[in-house]
DNA sequence: TGAATATATGAGCAAATGTTCATATAAGGA
DNA sequence: TCCTTATATGAACATTTGCTCATATATTCA
């Protein structure tokens, strides 16, 4: 196995551990539809506005969201659509395996 | 948010929560190609015997791989492709993204 | 400038995770 | 049967993770 493998691997598997948390899932999803502040996205979740805080931190550090000022709010959306085409993908995967 | 979508995204989270974790995602990787026994895969990756078996039983109990005995051994494989396809998408995902 | 609101951030904490180590189980060969 | 080899498994442990709570920062408006 080359080094190169060796650290597509990991950043793989960084990548799907980012996707592989229930809420950054939900905030991507939410995100999917249109840009949302911190707080539009903590009512829709019922989750504190921390909380999604602290998850937009790591899908920004890890480049899946990016974020806007306007005002007092700041609005975040997808870096790219074509992590949501994986998502998508894992989805029909799940879906299919439930009707078998 | 229907009860449907809920269930949804926890499942499709723990998928890739299951596959977001380096040393899984190299098994599934190694038996891609062909399927081994624990020892053939704990010598592949560098790992011992007891890690690998404990990460095939998580493997295992998510559905990914299936196993078989032959003799003292026991040969783990894919339990299908269509997850490798969704792995290959990630894949592309994050070299289309060093590139840019 | 000061109050109110939105978001960010650090510390702390409980729960989950991935490995090691010791031991159990299962199969084959002498 | 006894020994060896392959794998499984449980306990223990350190590390990571996701949240809460308190507080800091930034912006608007009076």
């Amino acid at each position: 196995m080359t080094t190169i493998n060796k650290t597509l691997f990991l950043e793989l598997s960084q990548f799907y551990r980012i996707i592989g948390d229930e809420t950054r899932l939900r905030i991507l999803h939410l995100l999917e539809i249109k840009e949302l502040n911190v707080s539009e996205i903590a009512e829709q979740l019922e989750m504190t506005n921390s909380a999604i805080s602290h998850q937009l931190q790591v899908l920004r550090y890890h480049d899946l969201v990016k974020s806007r000022r306007e005002g007092k709010e700041i609005y975040y959306s997808l870096k790219d659509e074509h992590i949501m085409i994986i998502v998508k993908y894992g989805m029909e995967h799940i879906l299919e395996r439930k009707n078998s």
